[in-house]
DNA sequence: CACGCTCATTAGCTTAGCTAATAAGCCTGG
DNA sequence: CCAGGCTTATTAGCTAAGCTAATGAGCGTG
């Protein structure tokens, strides 16, 4: 590949990029009225199952006060449910509701439509450049 | 290439990893305490030069008081200069100040030392698929 | 030259994140 | 077997980052 830029180059275009493509996320959130953030959350929530507050803040890489919130605004809408740990009285298990499964799906069918659309024009080669990225991203984000 | 997955994943997984590696990046922000927001704006007036608070708002995509704040920021810190317009009096034209561009040259010697030290650890061919997938992404965020 | 537009800012709100402090429950060493 | 220390979740209180709506100043045109 042709394509060379410094270490430094690349660290700061990926920055901004990951910036304002982030903020451009955010201002998409039509369905359901969630946002990102909870979306987040709600998704490992299905995917991991029955997590406590901690787990799941870690899981989000967020610091359990932050994760208390973004649960609270969840319960609210009933999305999740919490149930008692069976043995540790200090702790709690939290999961998807019906409803939040329920939710979860219809994201599925208009699953960021915006970002799909987007993704859509890609040709195919770029298509495929962007889901090697992600699973980079996801290493990075990872630690 | 082999590797294949549904839009909806990708989309799904995309967005997973660009929120969690955001807030990854606004974890790390030491050196002169400038947030990944205002380091982002700071850069946007270097490369542009003097632009308005309006034409910043635009390159960053962000609503103008939004930009007003930022700015605010700074200016504060004594980051950035405003002159007024020389033809209309409405409008305010932002500069880096010395003091600013000399805060971005520290920033391009100690810059993101954990994800340049994370890009470092990954091999020709992931920092190539970074490379182009960041081009790819600032197209999706530039809309 | 009055009216309508644009620009920047202010005001006021929400979300999203943080640290520090608190209360409850667990567990272990003496 | 229980006192003290750790872990878990939450509360309190802060900052940053974003938004919309409203305001006031200045521009420009019919």
């Amino acid at each position: 590949m042709v394509t060379q830029a410094s270490p430094e180059e690349l660290t700061e275009r990926l920055r901004d990029a990951i910036t304002r493509l982030n903020r451009r996320l955010r201002q998409e959130r039509p369905v359901g009225d969630l946002t990102v953030t909870q979306l987040s959350a709600l998704t490992s929530l299905r995917i991991g199952g029955a997590l406590t507050p901690r787990e799941l803040s870690e899981a989000e890489r967020v610091q359990p006060p932050t994760m208390t919130k973004i649960v609270a605004k969840l319960e609210e809408r009933g999305l999740i449910s919490r149930t008692p740990h069976p043995t540790d009285g200090r702790q709690v298990l939290l999961s998807p509701s019906e409803q939040g499964l329920a939710v979860l799906e219809d994201y599925q069918r208009v699953r960021d439509e915006w970002l799909a659309g987007k993704l859509a024009g890609f040709t195919a080669q770029e298509r495929d450049t962007v889901v090697r990225a992600a699973a980079l991203l996801e290493r990075l984000a990872r630690d």
